[in-house]
DNA sequence: ACTAAGATGTTACCTGCGGTAACGCGAGTC
DNA sequence: GACTCGCGTTACCGCAGGTAACATCTTAGT
């Protein structure tokens, strides 16, 4: 009759993909990554073909899971990155959000970053270097660069410029906040100050130390 | 009698693990990570249990594997890295020693960089945030934060900024070499010049845009 | 009221993986 | 000749991802 019935159908539909995902959620969260699908629907008080009828296999649910936590971290740092400031604030606090989040839940952290592995034998052949590394990053990178290409005055060559350096400080982020976050050697505000003044040319400014190994 | 037997076996033994290392290393190089034990002892001519006799498990064979990449790999870095030139100069030339090396085996670099999953169900419980990204790119940060201590005066702090700062470029090199393999968007010497432009400051340095949002 | 359709859920199974136990066999040693 | 010991095998276990086939309950159509 109405459309009542068929919104309700697909709310619900809807409404049971979010509790399936919030049960996986807990699970992952439990478990760590290469929580195995039985565990997941066991969680969530079914068993698995229904959550191969909903999400298609292991990588659908994976990646519809990570985009949950991906979008949200991903306004965090639009919120520091929008911050009215000197541009060295925005740097700091668009640091310290990101390693905040990946401080206050490593479990998260880790899963987004180790995607599943993928690639099913056969047919993967030939050099296809593709999606190599985690989705997350790509997107960091790619909305970073994005933010520099608007507010940075960089001259003819702006665009690549602006997305080279998104990708390269969010990998510098995410590397110095791994290994900070596995031998914790120092706070957290002075890991953000440390990166802070190296994009801000300490490096290339500091001496040489007197009596190096040949120059 | 004399020590050629024991010196003969041993040899033997060695040699044999090398073989099998090769056999492991054509076969990840066709097959990509998550080539299987059984392709493997295949491509080496014998079965299975010979392997996990010479390497224990899947994990200690792709150590092994994965270690006589990163050290060649760290060769050619230090290489560059020691060059006797002008800071900048070395500096791009270690960035495209590891662009070159991972543009020309990209199935090396992704194996290296997904380093088998691991983690047995079970017992990994509580927080253990161990190991969390791939070795290689630990090493060579670590590597590279020594040079920088070595060889800058960096004040006060200069282990926990030296320290940091290596992991955090290798991370961006990583990051945008990454990115750049996938997609191509320019050669290899602008992506250089551009990364090295990002760590002599230029990011600090660029003007506000014009008519840019807010300010 | 009876039936047809379709979502929802189940059990039981297949394949392929990492990993291991048990056995076979040839070469040296006493 | 018996004994051991390194090298190799077959056959198997447990567990993962993924699927086919069956059961069920709700809803629509006539």
């Amino acid at each position: 009759m109405d459309t009542t019935q068929s919104t309700d159908q697909e709310r619900s539909a809807d409404r049971r993909r979010r509790e399936l995902l919030e049960a996986a959620d807990r699970v992952v969260l439990r478990d760590g990554p290469g929580a195995s699908m039985n565990a997941i629907a066991a969680e969530a008080g079914i068993t698995k073909p229904i959550l191969y009828r909903h999400f298609g296999d292991k990588g659908g649910l994976y990646a519809a899971l990570a985009q949950r936590h991906t979008d949200a971290l991903l306004d965090s740092l639009r919120a520091a990155l929008d911050a009215p400031a000197e541009r060295r604030e925005r740097v700091e606090a668009t640091l310290d959000t990101y390693l905040a989040a990946i401080e206050a839940r490593p479990q998260v952290y880790r899963f987004l970053m180790h995607p599943a592995e993928g690639g099913q034998p056969g047919g993967d052949q030939g050099f296809d270097v593709g999606k190599l590394s985690a989705p997350l990053l790509r997107r960091m990178g790619e909305e970073l660069g994005k933010v520099i290409e608007d507010r940075l005055d960089l001259g003819p060559d702006s665009r690549r410029l602006a997305r080279i350096w998104g990708h390269g400080i969010v990998g510098m982020m995410h590397a110095a906040g791994d290994w900070w976050l596995g031998e914790r050697p120092c706070t957290r505000a002075e890991l953000v100050r440390s990166m802070a003044d190296l994009l801000w040319g300490r490096l290339a400014a500091a001496g040489d130390k007197v009596g190096g190994p040949g120059f």
